[in-house]
DNA sequence: ATTACTAAGAAACGAGTAG
DNA sequence: TCTACTCGTTTCTTAGTAA
C-alpha cells in the first residue's frame, strides 16, 4: 500500500467521506492534497482500484465514499498513533449490559478450527462453543467505543473451500462480582460484525450462562483489559 | 514535509524513540520500513536535517530520538485521526485540583500583546494578567491527559526583537460550583511547558482568585470543553 | 559490520490533449 | 467545466563503492 494512497485516503476521511458519500472533483481534491489535477485524479482512480473507496462519476465531478476496507486501513494507522501517544493511559474499561440470547451463530463460529486455534494461541483458552451476548445501554456503549480505538488481540480471517471467514479482535476481560474472578474470558469484536455496536460478545472456556447461573435480562458487568 | 519522512518518523516513534534514544542501524531500520539500506540511511539523514530527530552516530549504528519538533509533527497527524474516528464522543472532561501559587510568569506571558491579541480573537476575552494554577492528583492527571489528544484552540508562537515565544493550545472551560457558571475561562497548555503535567493553568477575563474568594489549597473543579 | 557517496534505473509527477 | 489519457521531466530508489 503506497503511502501517498494512505495520505489521500486520510484526507478523504477528513473531508467527511467516511460517514456518507461526498461530492468532489479532481480539481478540488488537488487543492486539498496540494498537487496537480492529474495526480489527484490518478489517486482517486488508484484508491478505487485498490477497493478503498466507492466512486461514482457524474457530469461535474464524482461522489466518493470510503469502503469498509478503506476504513479498516485507516484504523490501522490510527492504532499506531494510539500506541505512540496513549499506550498505557487506561488499563481497563468497565462495560455493563443485560444478558440476551444471540442468534446462535456464536456457537457456529467459535467452534471453527480456524478461529479455535487462534483463540488458544492468543487468548490461552479454547472457547466453549457459543458467546455470551450483552445488550448495552448508552453509557456502556460509550465505554465500548474505547475498544474501537484499540488494536486488541488480533484474530485473523481465513478461507475454507466454501467461503471466507472474516477477522476481528479480542480483549481479555473478567466478569465482575458473581465470584467469576477466576474465569478467563474475552470480548470479541469481528471486523464486519453482524451485531450493531450495542451488543457485546464474550467468549470463555466454560459455559458462562450456567457457570454463573445467569438468565436473560440479568445485568452482567465486565472489566475489559485494553 | 514529504510523506515518506512522516512515515519514517512514525515508525521511529513506534520503535520507542519518543521517550528515549534507541539504538538502531540503517540496516535494521531498512527492515522496519521495508526498503533498502540506502533509502533507510537517507531517511534518517533527512529526518535529522529537518530537525525531527536527534542523531548520534557510533561505530555500529546510531542513537536516534525524536525532537520536540518531531513529536509535534506526529501529534498533528494524530489529531487528524482523532478527528476522523473520535470527533464527538466526549464533550467535556472534569478536572479537579488544589490551588497553588505559580511562579509569576503567567502574569508576564498573559500580558504580552502577541498572546493577548490571539486570546481575544480565539477565546473571546482578554485575560486578566496571571494564571490560576491547579495542582492535580493522579485521577485528574489522567483526565488532563485527554487534552493532549485534542487539537484544542491553537495559539501561535511569535517573535519579538529579543526572543521567540512558543505556541500552545487552549480549551474553554468553566469552574464548577462556586457560582462561577457565568465566568468564561480557558485552560492553557503551552507546547513547551515550564510546568510538569500535574499543573493546570487557567486564564480568565477576571481575577479568579478574588472573584471566587479562593486561597492556596482550596479545591477547584473545572469542566473542560474538548 | 557501519555511514555516505554516486550514478543508473524505476516510479511518480504534471503539462498538454481528447472526449 | 469534468475525467482520462500520453509523454517528457523531475524525483525517488537502489546497486555499487569508498571510507
Amino acid at each position: 500500500m503506497s503511502v501517498n494512497i494512505m495520505v489521500s485516503l486520510r484526507k478523504l476521511a477528513l473531508l467527511g467521506a467516511i460517514a456518507q458519500p461526498i461530492k468532489l472533483s479532481s480539481g478540488h481534491f488537488a487543492e486539498a492534497i496540494k498537487s496537480s489535477v492529474q495526480t489527484a485524479a490518478r489517486r482517486l482512480q488508484e484508491l478505487e482500484r485498490e477497493g478503498l473507496v466507492h466512486r461514482r462519476i457524474i457530469a461535474d465531478g464524482q461522489w466518493i465514499m470510503l469502503t469498509n476496507k478503506g476504513i479498516e486501513q485507516l484504523k490501522k494507522e490510527c492504532y499506531e498513533y494510539q500506541e505512540i501517544f496513549f499506550s498505557r493511559t487506561d488499563i481497563e474499561v468497565e462495560i455493563a449490559g443485560r444478558l440476551i440470547t444471540g442468534l446462535g451463530e456464536g456457537k457456529y463460529y467459535t467452534a471453527l478450527e480456524g478461529y479455535k486455534r487462534q483463540f488458544e494461541a492468543k487468548l490461552g483458552f479454547i472457547p466453549f462453543p457459543g458467546t455470551l451476548n450483552l445488550s448495552l445501554e448508552a453509557q456502556s456503549r460509550a465505554a465500548r467505543k474505547k475498544l474501537d480505538a484499540r488494536k486488541g488481540i488480533e484474530i485473523e480471517g481465513f478461507e475454507s473451500e466454501k467461503r471466507t471467514f472474516g477477522g476481528g479482535k479480542c480483549f481479555l476481560c473478567k466478569i465482575v462480582e458473581k465470584e467469576a474472578g477466576g474465569i478467563k474470558s474475552a470480548v470479541i469484536i469481528p471486523d464486519r460484525t453482524h451485531y450493531p455496536d450495542d451488543v457485546l460478545e464474550i467468549i470463555s472456556p466454560v459455559y458462562l450462562r450456567h457457570e454463573l447461573q445467569l438468565k436473560d435480562g440479568d445485568e452482567v458487568r465486565t472489566k475489559v483489559v485494553i
